[in-house]
DNA sequence: GCCTATAGATGGAACGTTCCAATAAATCAA
DNA sequence: TTGATTTATTGGAACGTTCCATCTATAGGC
């Protein structure tokens, strides 16, 4: 049943009567045969259950055609959402781009990388792990392998980024939340090694400045970039002396977990303290209450990230501009009504 | 800055001092060279920026160490954390997986297969798409690449298949209906060209068979495998002149369509209408009110695959026994309170 | 001192492609 | 008819590895 010893571009030249040479120019569709001869090929391959070894090619051809995406959390699906936007464009340019998780780890990025670059990709979109190091990309740079970064940048690496505007994102959350009169505000989760962490929060700060809350009145929890980190977030916030009354969360999965605490602790998100997320996943949208959260586009950023590398690997350079990314909130239900509150401490129902 | 050509194992030799061969030996890790070369090599390799060619290897060696995880719909948590669980076992093997989405279009996993074959893979986890041929695994077969099937099956195919028991699901979640009382059951979404399908829906039939529910009273609405499609499911089931009272859906997304749409309806989903989801999640737990879900474990069983694929690799044969995952039905808020409801037609608060 | 083992290192062929240069056959211009 | 041009086809070298068979020392046995 199994064919053993695998078929070869001389099997089907013996098959076929012809030279190895001319099979060759068939597999590549090349103008030169007789359409006649090409059939009579082409045939010869079906018959001998052919499968085209493309690493024999790429020894001789020296660019391959496969390109490696590198996420770091495959189970958020804001990185998925990444994901598939990155292969919209890479199908419809005929690549089939290969997946590999990292589980956010570096160690496991490190495994992945070197493996990625042994099978001669011609190109890495990275959304790297949280506490990558920051020589971990210097081999690939000496290679000449073009890479672009998504979603998340490293501290000083000259590799272009494609990534929201998290700042103005983080801005623009926490300007809706003082409008709304709140006066004490808390960030929720995340932790500081990492790059968007900071610009996130940099943004919540600004925003608190410059709309007059006292920096006493600005309070910041880190925690995990998950649902039980934002439960712990809420749980310690609300524990204090003087609890804020609205929170920033650093991803919607954080904001899903301090709502989720809120009803533990018999408050009702929305009315009785408010939260805003980071991402929109489409969960938020179909969550009890309706979350409000800093839409960014993960798969419209994705295909700008598969695009900026199509474009690299066509002009063979390893450079190319930074894209900062559209961001806009989404007002939903999870920071109550729509009229702005009085002002006062406003966590009166 | 970046090195030009490529370094190849002969200028390490060259810069080494040594024979090709010697650095082929070292690069292997083998016994056979006298450590104090081997520490010359290994510093020669740093030296001029070497990266490993497995293509070059694999024409030579025939076996290579990549194996490919097609997954069928990438944006679906439920397959995520099936190939979370895969990769798990494969990273303590010391191989790293390359995942294909193929975004559950036949064609596209046309494409995926072939390129994965022709980079020359050592097996295959696959999760096929909808609408998947009978014929389109045939030249995998020939080319005696091993290959697992995960969630799901083809119709009359001699692959071997891991997947959780669904009719058992569906029987014990449609028991658990019935048991509450509710008289008038339906199964929401899914299509019947996928063979799940067939083994879900027949455990609900055989539930209600078994267990007095008449065959008017069982009703069938086919539907998206989304949030959408149990919208659709629900809306048009409840414009019935005599709606059922409870449906078990296809899987949690359609559930929580589902109960999206009760409310827009101004029912509440438990006390007016119970749903059961299946697959069970991690949103499920956390929704309002929690899903009851059928728990498939899809993690344990993507371990399980994985196992599979190593084995058969192993003792390089391409045959392997079915595994067929337990499930068991949790039970939360969405189906109501916990005691029994009177018999009846059960749509009474 | 000679023969045999052994440890360590090596040259060369092979793997399955691509692509260049060369060839053969057919067509055309004169 | 002849030479030039075009159209189809082809052999061979090269790509970067692995692995077998071979080679060279050095050590050991006598």
């Amino acid at each position: 049943m199994a064919s053993r010893a695998k078929a070869t571009i001389l099997d089907i030249a013996r098959e076929a009567g012809v030279s190895k040479s001319t099979v060759s120019l068939v597999l590549q569709g090349s103008g030169l045969i007789r359409p006649e001869t090409a059939v009579k090929v082409r045939k010869a391959i079906e018959d001998v259950g052919y499968v085209y070894n493309r690493g024999a090619a790429n020894l001789r051809k020296a660019h391959s055609n496969v390109i490696g995406m590198v996420i770091n959390d495959l189970t958020n699906p804001f990185f998925t959402e990444l994901a598939v936007g990155m292969e919209r464009v890479f199908q419809s340019a005929g690549i089939v781009p290969f997946i590999a998780n990292t589980a956010e780890n570096p160690v496991r990025q490190e495994e992945v990388l070197k493996s990625l670059m042994e099978q001669g990709v011609a190109g890495l979109i990275v959304s790297p792990a949280r506490g990558t190091t920051p020589g971990a990309f210097r081999r690939i740079e000496t290679a000449g392998v073009p890479v672009v970064f998504a979603m998340r940048r490293l501290p000083e690496s000259r590799i272009p980024v494609i990534a929201p505007d998290n700042h103005r994102g983080a801005f623009l959350a926490t300007a809706h939340l003082i409008g709304k009169g709140h006066r004490r505000l808390a960030f929720f989760g995340g932790s500081s090694d990492l790059v968007v962490y900071h610009e996130r929060l940099g943004g919540f700060r600004e925003a608190c400045a410059t709309l007059g809350i006292a920096a006493a009145d600005t309070l910041v929890f880190e925690g995990e970039t998950s649902r039980k980190g934002g439960i712990a977030c809420l749980d310690t916030a609300i524990a204090m002396a003087e609890p804020p009354t609205a929170a920033l969360c650093f991803n919607d999965a954080v904001a899903f977990g301090a709502m989720l605490a809120l009803r533990k602790h018999g408050l009702e998100p929305g009315a009785d303290f408010a939260v805003v997320g980071f991402d929109d996943v489409t969960e938020a949208e179909h969550y009890m209450p309706a979350l409000t959260s800093v839409a960014v586009d993960a798969a419209g950023l994705g295909e700008r990230a598969a695009h900026a590398m199509l474009k690299m690997i066509q002009s063979r350079t390893t450079r190319a501009e930074d894209h900062i990314g559209a961001v806009n909130l989404v007002v939903r239900e999870s920071c109550g009504p729509a009229r702005p509150r009085r002002p006062g401490m406003g966590d009166a129902a």
